[in-house]
DNA sequence: GAGGTATAGTGGTCGAACCACCGTATCCCT
DNA sequence: AGGGATACGGTGGTTCGACCACTATACCTC
């Protein structure tokens, strides 16, 4: 059944010895990564195991490579969360959507809760910004649905764990590729606007369980608009 | 601010080519790509082109290549949420394995909950045998932790999510390699397996309420055990 | 028939060369 | 002296052709 592991793999040893750099903090994000053709002279193979090595990084979201101006560390360690939630998505088709949206309902109102514990005013800072920018773009969908979900990641912060916000993080990256739009319900975004307002409320004053209970209703209504939208696919048309 | 998008990079296109074919189902998992050579003659690009494009599925977890044999479809799409994860974990050492905690204490309870609406008999058949293997090998802890893991598996098959199977799958698959081993605090299979009957009991009744209570029980002990264990760092000589 | 041995095909590595692109320093013209 | 076109050196992207290590299979010998 098993086969014996093959520690060869030379471009393998090349990533690891430059992920070990990066842990270390010899290579901080935005760091110029040496060239190929100096990193072949220096681990002493050919540029062509070089190469493999950094497509293996950039794969995995560590870097990011210019043409003619150079390879640079990046601090995108989600990516690789993001890539395969998307291909998971893109596999899944129509379902997709349905998962993920239950995959929201399962961690949002726990980050709210998380969050109400955690919160610093940096995050309310940030929140409250978002939801101004939403109550000012009632008219412009873009914007609005841009601002929800720095709201929904300003709170993913505030629950301070970096696992959790990798996540949230590709989900948002996701939906806004998606460009979910229950937007357009009527009165949908006066509705957003008063489940935020609430979500807010009990942040900042560090209910844990209120934060909870008000976004679960929150993602309640979010799905009822989402079902109505369907039943009336013309308010899909906007893009 | 923002770079002008490149469309070039040729072997990206390659990548994507490939990846259509996954999806539109023209090659399945276990199938065998094209040979390199072969793969460049038909994109008329060189085979540099190619193995870079391999290399970037090989990462993405959706192919895997074997010197001397070829190269192989996989179903590994969660590949890339195991790497970040592992990642995530090795930034953030110690306090990672807090924070997976804390991400599990989210998920698995509401996992417990969906599978209690969802389950089919092949789920609880497997969740079962894995009861029985723990019963079993309360001497033995490397076959406990895996019995453990498989149930844990199984019960996040029984939810049907397949975005939340890939993270409880790459979350369980850390846990393997970090091996964790609360285990032996004294009498701690023993309640262990007290929890894990609760939960199966829970699922096979489809008590959703019940089978959220019984994971959150489960949980708070597995954590209330890990930090007696740490009290008594004896415990964690074991492999 | 059982054994080992050639063989052909695979991915892995190498080296040299050329291309397209970018930033900058330089030079020339005004 | 100032400002804009230009040449240059460096970077990643691509190509080619060759060789290596490995694997499976077919063949050949005993």
């Amino acid at each position: 059944m098993y086969r014996a592991v093959r520690a060869s793999r030379l471009y393998e040893q090349i990533v690891e010895q430059i992920e070990e750099s990066i842990l270390q903090g010899a290579l901080k994000p935005g760091d110029q990564l040496p060239a190929e053709r100096e990193l072949a002279q220096t681990f002493a193979v050919s540029r062509t195991a070089v190469r493999e090595a950094v497509k293996a990084l950039h794969e995995k979201g560590l870097v990011e490579a210019y043409s003619g101006r150079g390879t640079f560390i990046t601090n995108g360690a989600s990516q690789g969360i993001r890539q395969s939630l998307h291909w998971l998505l893109r596999v899944g088709h129509e379902e997709g959507l349905a998962y993920l949206a239950e995959m929201r309902a399962i961690l949002e109102p726990e980050i709210a809760a998380l969050a109400a514990t955690r919160v610093e005013e940096s995050h309310l800072a940030a929140m409250r910004e978002a939801f101004g920018v939403m109550d000012r773009s009632r008219q412009d969908p873009a914007a609005f649905i841009e601002a929800d979900l720095d709201f929904h990641l300003a709170l993913a912060e505030a629950a301070a764990n970096p696992l959790i916000l990798s996540l949230i993080d590709s989900i948002v990256d996701l939906l806004r590729q998606q460009r979910i739009r229950i937007f357009h319900v009527q009165g949908g975004p006066e509705r957003g606007q008063f489940h935020h307002s609430r979500i807010l409320e009990a942040i900042e004053s560090r209910n844990v369980e209120g934060a909870r209970a008000a976004m679960r209703a929150h993602l309640e209504q979010v799905r009822e608009d989402s079902r109505s939208s369907q039943a009336q696919p013309l308010a899909r048309k906007i893009s």
